[in-house]
RNA sequence: GGCCCCGUGGUGUAGUGGCCUAGCACGCUGCCCUCUCAAGGCGGUAACGCGGGUUCGAAUCCCGUCGGGGCUACCA
């Protein structure tokens, strides 16, 4: 055991740290809630760092989509971009003096070397290795080197990485949510902490920062679980050249969130795009639920539930360490449980963007506009499952008359001779009106069609529904012909009629 | 190739030796409700990868095996 020191007795501090590359995705959003829900469950410290130590794959835009997803999902962090925090700056970019003198420290202290392998007398010997059947890392080559040699290579100007020296030992350690893993020496390779220009690795850059921060736990994918006895080691080294804390951090490894095939859901495939879900209406507690329950359940009877719910019950422990299917099906039905969550006016005030970028209300919204929203808005609530459903579902409220239009193969399937014959008689009997609301539109209509024509329910309705909303499925009838005004109502069945 | 992780219905999970003739949810499906579509209610469908052990008793423990995935970079 590699145990320094145990992180019990600490304060809990939990960071989620991507790298700004691409879109943001939903794996990274299981990662960035299952770490945020600890952190607050423990009452902790929740650290967000960016990890943008690639300048030729990060971008500046990758990095805004991060920001811009995290206010979205409502994972507040109290340390990193924007708030700060004592242990700034949160952007690698930003910290690589830090970088620099840490690994000059290592390598003072004997536990990094210079590395003059260039990749490809590595290649040939990690293929030789392959071939022999054994673990294929790097071999040590550049381990002891003698003073001569070093100078004969420098004297050549052969570039070098910085290498650190791993301990020649077997490590374990136990993962939060699988238990004890170990790694035996002979499959602990030396590995690279810098390249040779200088530019800080991955491998450095992240256990120094974690160990700077103070982080007590590290909750991260499953690809990283074959890195955490290097970094266990890398830390041992920190312990004594006086980086951070002195501790070692504990370790859980996520499992992993697949798409079709069983293979790893990666920023490349699109259904991993996390924008493009809130683009489809689907609401960050719907999402943030869903994601919830790919390798955890919250009760054995219960799947709906809020992230406030989940805080209080998380536990790492209880973690499912077997990769989740993403099935958006089941994402969809969560989604739609959680707007049924919401109150009208929460639907309502969610709503305005969808309606805006349709462009059936104004940016901003006017009151009036706001209004008919509001009225509309208790006609969807039970019938969505994505926020944009309500914009074609209702857009028959918010168009103007002469953009009004009837699907074509509705009106011919309701709109026949028999049915223009009954949208004349719901003409007749709405226009006499002297209450326009629900109810009186209801008993009239069912008085005129129902009793009068003899018409049952569903041939009745039908063809009023096509010739109001411009479509056979809508709304409930009788409330949308209030919200839509007596005047408008009579037009558009009276142009059914003509 | 080597190392590591994982293995309950189509999907996500509950289950930590007897409460399991395996629960819940999504999906699919039948019915009810109903002005359409939903929502809701009541049913149905379907699983412990396989083989050995241990035990009075195993989805639960052990071994093996098969299958899936990941890592094996001067990416993260």
């Amino acid at each position: 055991m590699t145990d320094l020191t145990t992180t019990a007795a600490r304060p809990v501090v939990a960071r989620f740290c991507p790298s700004p590359t691409g879109n943001p995705h939903v794996g990274m959003a299981r990662t960035a809630l299952f770490s945020w829900a600890f952190a607050r469950h423990h009452g902790g410290t929740f650290v967000f760092r960016i990890e943008d130590t690639d300048a030729a794959r990060d971008s500046e835009e990758s990095y805004g989509l991060l920001i811009d997803v995290m206010k979205w999902l409502g994972l507040d962090w109290d340390e990193g971009p924007e708030v700060g925090g004592p242990n700034g700056p949160y952007r690698q970019s930003e910290r690589m003096d830090i970088y620099a003198d840490v690994a000059a420290r290592l390598q003072e202290a004997g536990h990094a070397y210079r590395c003059f392998c260039n990749t490809d007398e590595l290649a040939i010997r990690r293929e030789a290795a392959r071939a022999a059947g054994k673990s294929s890392g790097y071999d040590g080559h550049c381990r002891n080197l003698s003073a001569e040699k070093i100078a004969a290579y420098e004297a050549e100007g052969r570039p070098a990485v910085l290498r650190f020296r791993m301990p020649d030992r077997d490590i374990t350690f136990t993962d939060l949510v699988r238990g004890d893993i170990t790694f035996t020496a002979d499959n602990l390779h030396d590995y690279a902490l810098l390249r040779a220009n200088g530019q800080p690795l991955y491998t450095l850059t992240n256990p120094t920062d974690d160990a700077m921060m103070g982080i007590t736990h590290v909750l991260r994918g499953e690809d990283l679980l074959s890195s955490t006895p290097r970094q266990i080691a890398l830390y041992e080294a920190f312990a004594e050249i006086g980086v951070g804390g002195g501790f070692t951090p504990e370790f859980g490894h996520l499992p992993y969130v697949t798409g079709a095939g069983n293979r790893k859901l990666s920023k490349r495939d699109p259904e991993s795009n996390l924008l493009a879900y809130r683009d489809q209406g689907f609401l960050p507690e719907g999402l943030l639920n869903y994601l919830a329950l790919l390798g955890w359940s919250i009760a054995d009877d219960r799947d709906v539930f809020s992230k406030e719910e989940m805080v209080e019950v998380f536990e790492i422990g209880r973690v499912n360490p077997n990769p989740a299917r993403f099935d958006i099906k089941k994402c969809e039905a969560i989604n739609g449980s959680q707007v049924r969550e919401l109150s009208i006016e929460q639907l309502a005030a969610r709503l305005v963007p969808y309606f805006q970028s349709a462009g059936l209300v104004s940016d901003p919204i006017s009151d009036d506009e706001r209004e008919v929203l509001a009225a509309a808005t208790p006609l969807v609530h039970e019938r969505i499952t994505l926020l944009t459903e309500t914009v074609d579902m209702v857009r028959f409220l918010f168009v103007a008359e002469s953009d009004f239009s009837i699907d074509e193969a509705d009106r011919v399937k309701n709109l026949d001779d028999k049915g223009v014959g009954t949208a004349r008689a719901a003409y007749d009997a709405l226009s006499g009106l002297d209450q326009w609301d629900t109810a009186s539109i209801e008993a009239a209509l069912r008085a005129a069609l129902i009793d009068g024509l003899g018409l049952k329910p569903r041939l009745a309705f039908g063809p009023v529904r096509v010739a109001i909303t411009g479509s056979r499925i809508s709304p409930p009838l009788f409330e949308s012909l209030e919200l839509l005004g007596r005047e408008r109502s009579l037009s558009r069945l009276a142009a059914a009629v003509a």
